[in-house]
DNA sequence: GAGAACCACA
């Protein structure tokens, strides 16, 4: 003992468990407040938390507390050696409570020894330890200690099921879930918020959004977790008309939300696309007092540039103190996807000065950035760079970006090499980009040997068919278009018909191909016929040749085919003031004619035009592109 | 003495 007098910290707390044993109300004498030596190296001070401070009223749990901001494993074992010392291992409360510190510090093999070797175990005992495993994503320890906790005759309780849910929710283990709820079910538990919520997310995540969303209706009332599960939920199945719905009702319902839950409210935002409904959501933010924190703040960028607002999303992300990788990556990727690449680039060196190091993730948006503006030289020395300088190691999604850089700048036999010479799997988005390429650069040969890797990984899938069909028909060889289309047929595969979307005056108005269902129909085609003779004098002839179309279902209008964003483009420019922007959303890519067509558009209206394609946007201005124009 | 939800690329 009196070798550990010497190290203030240790037996300062020995001294207050040995006291807690026999009373809890005394003062006893101790060291001044103030830093704590370091038993382990006196010349580093001990890592403590700020709000770790000894004083002379003594309450044991608090001690034990101070080792939560404890970074230090070895020092946790130390006092845990002391405990055992001074005998108060016994105390039920003390042993839980060193536990649940081994757990927090994710080291749960020591946890699991305690766990083991304690003789008297409670239901604190046993969150404990089932939390840990699950924290740690350690499923068959989390599964076989709650299987054992049953077995012991342990009651069921609302602090250990959140944990094993979240197991079944984060293995996506929906047989598993399913029995556990059913379990909660039969026990006749008095389900509380948090069993309810995490069943919501279980369910949710596990891609069972219906039987999530039934949970949600029946609950009697809802906690603010269980509303931001269940609008993140419809956000990510495709709902999220359906999140913002919930925001409203939730608000009507007055429910005081917190960032976490406007992380969610952000994210289906970004997924809506709608900047009218993005601004409604930043300005709740601004009038309620949001703190834009890195997480929410970074959400916020995403959100704007989603929503076509690329301007906004930079201005938030420089108002941001703290900026993390992901905030980086999503500035830059934002660029990316709007065509910018070369601020994209911009934004890497100020993010290396800032001292932020990237990940795969910044490799994959910058690189991205670099295909979508054509910077060849620049993105053949970030793909470099990123192994020989930051040793992040190029996967799948890194080659994918590759070989379409190179693809699209017509380098095929470049990118061709780069496939073969990749020792990681090869996915079928590789092969989609060298596909895709094939198309632009009318190379056949190389086009149906990636079509056959991407029929034989899913041939279920009628994109592939259609970009193979196009390249016949890029070539002329329409027999061949023939043939793929007939094995469309036997395989009983249909294209996707195509819609697209438009946002005027904060209401979405969709379209498809030869669409006469919208009120303005006669007004619009009318506009197409304007748009028709204008186009043609200004020498733009529509090209037949791309898209897989099926004639039958299109309309011609003046010497234009009735595609849905043109409906969408004329519709735009009959609702919309001179001198706006038009902004299109679109599920498909603007491609081939389409690209064409608004190009022209833009240049003879002189009218922006702002397409989002799945997350891509292009900027038509003046007759010209922001992306490079590859088609 | 123990508890659930959130951000970037593709």
């Amino acid at each position: 003992m009196s070798k550990l007098k010497k190290h203030g910290f240790l037996v300062s707390i020995s001294a207050k468990l040995r006291f807690f044993s026999s009373s809890t109300t005394a003062a006893i004498a101790l060291e001044p407040h103030g830093h704590e030596q370091n038993p382990m190296n006196p010349r580093v001070p001990m890592q403590m938390g700020p709000d770790c401070q000894f004083t002379r009223s003594v309450d044991p749990k608090f001690f034990i507390s101070s080792l939560l901001s404890c970074r230090n494993i070895f020092q946790i074992r130390q006092v845990h050696a002391q405990i055992v010392a001074g005998g108060t291992l016994t105390n039920l409360i003390v042993a839980n409570k060193l536990l649940y510190i081994y757990a927090l510090h994710k080291a749960l093999t020591d946890a699991h020894a305690l766990f083991n070797g304690m003789k008297e175990r409670d239901s604190v005992s046993w969150s404990v330890m089932v939390g840990g495993f699950s924290k740690v994503a350690d499923f068959i320890n989390c599964f076989e200690t709650f299987r054992e906790f049953i077995r012991c005759g342990m009651q069921l309780d609302s602090y250990t099921l959140p944990f094993v849910i979240r197991a079944c929710r984060d293995r996506k283990d929906i047989v598993m879930g399913r029995l556990i709820h059913d379990i909660v079910l039969k026990s006749g538990l008095d389900i509380d918020q948090f069993v309810c919520a995490a069943l919501v997310d279980m369910y949710a995540k596990c891609k069972v959004i219906d039987d999530a969303r039934q949970l949600f209706d029946q609950m009697p009332t809802r906690d603010l977790v269980t509303w931001t599960v269940m609008i993140g939920a419809c956000a990510e199945s495709g709902n999220a008309n359906e999140s913002w719905d919930l925001f409203e009702r939730m608000r009507g319902e007055g429910v005081v939300l917190d960032n976490t839950a406007m992380v969610s409210v952000v994210y289906a935002c970004a997924k809506l696309g709608s900047i009218h409904k993005a601004r409604l959501v930043h300005d709740f933010l601004t009038r309620n007092k949001f703190l834009l924190d890195v997480i929410l703040g970074t959400a916020v960028i995403d959100m704007y540039a989603k929503c076509g607002s690329i301007d906004s999303a930079r201005e938030i992300f420089d108002r941001m103190r703290q900026k993390n990788v992901i905030s980086w990556s999503a500035m830059i990727a934002a660029y990316g996807y709007h065509g910018q690449g070369k601020k994209a680039l911009d934004l890497f060196p100020m993010m290396l000065s800032s001292r932020v190091l990237p990940n795969r993730i910044t490799f994959v948006s910058l690189l991205y950035a670099c295909s979508h503006t054509g910077l060849v030289e620049e993105g053949l020395r970030l793909f470099s760079s990123m192994w020989d300088d930051f040793a992040v190691r190029p996967d799948v999604k890194h080659y994918t970006c590759m070989v379409d850089l190179l693809g699209r700048a017509g380098r095929l036999d470049e990118a061709l090499k780069l496939i073969e010479s990749m020792s990681v799997e090869k996915d079928e988005g590789l092969w989609g980009a060298l596909l895709g390429a094939c198309r632009i650069h009318k190379n056949v040969d190389l086009a149906e040997m990636a079509a056959k890797s991407l029929l034989e990984r899913q041939p279920q899938n009628p994109g592939h068919y259609v970009l193979l069909s196009n390249v016949y028909a890029n070539a002329g060889r329409w027999q061949d278009v023939a043939k793929i289309r007939d094995l469309m047929t036997r395989r009983r595969l249909k294209k996707i018909p195509g819609w697209t979307w438009i946002e005027v005056e904060n209401k979405i108005h969709q379209f498809s191909v030869g669409d006469s269902t919208h009120p303005q129909s006669e007004e619009i085609y009318r506009m197409l016929v304007t748009l028709s003779e204008k186009l043609e004098l200004a020498g733009y002839i529509p090209d037949t040749n791309f898209e897989l179309h099926d004639v039958d279902e299109e309309v011609k209008v003046g010497n234009l085919y009735s595609h849905s964003e043109k409906l969408a483009i004329a519709f735009g420019l009959i609702a919309t003031p001179e001198g706006t922007h038009i902004r299109i959303m679109k599920n498909l890519r603007v491609c081939g004619d389409c690209h064409s067509f608004i190009k022209h558009v833009s240049a003879i209206t002189r009218r922006v035009i702002i397409v989002r394609d799945a997350n891509r946007f292009h900027h038509f201005e003046g007759g010209a592109c922001s992306c490079r124009d590859y088609w």
